[in-house]
DNA sequence: GCCAACGTTGGC
DNA sequence: GCCAACGTTGGC
């Protein structure tokens, strides 16, 4: 079992939106960085659990909890031309990005911003909080997870 | 909108 | 394989 965060530009797909969706599965595409694809790709399993993060936003921070519910397979929008995620060095043959699919657990009652996640002594490891950090998918520890889910129950 | 920090591309 | 140039992310 892992835990994960999930990256995502509310103006472009919330926490919401995924809600919005009442418990369907939603696929989680347009991955375009090896790091992350690879961590996806390897280490994502059915089952883990991920944040939600807000970025590119008035109050950056983490907002609910998502589930991962299929395993890592071909991104289909890489070979879409039509898609803003087209890529035209994937093939069928070789899809070269990959997408998980998740569903909605939670939204947290209260938003986790990165300011506050700042001032947290447990949390000085993550790798949220590291300078220049911009990895759209992330490995979260479990003592930061549990950490993290205590804070959102206060 | 600025810009620091990364990641990717492509010429050599 | 190096590295300059360019593109992107994302907080502020």
């Amino acid at each position: 079992m892992n835990y994960w965060l999930f990256k995502s530009e509310p103006d472009a797909f919330s926490i919401d939106d995924l809600k919005a969706m009442k418990g369907k599965k939603d696929h989680w595409d347009g991955i375009r960085n090896y790091q992350a694809r690879n961590l996806m790709r390897d280490d994502m399993k059915k089952g883990d659990l991920g944040f939600f993060y807000h970025s590119s936003c008035k109050v950056p921070g983490i907002v609910g909890i998502v589930e991962v519910v299929r395993e890592a397979y071909p991104d289909f929008t890489a070979l879409d031309p039509e898609s803003k995620y087209y890529d035209p060095k994937a093939s069928e043959e070789n899809p070269r990005w990959v997408m998980v699919d998740v569903k909605f657990k939670k939204k947290l009652k209260k938003v986790l911003s990165l300011e506050y996640l700042r001032t947290v002594d447990e949390l000085s490891e993550m790798l949220l909080l590291r300078k220049g950090s911009r990895l759209s998918i992330q490995p979260v520890m479990e003592s930061q997870w549990l950490t993290i889910l205590e804070l959102s129950a206060e």
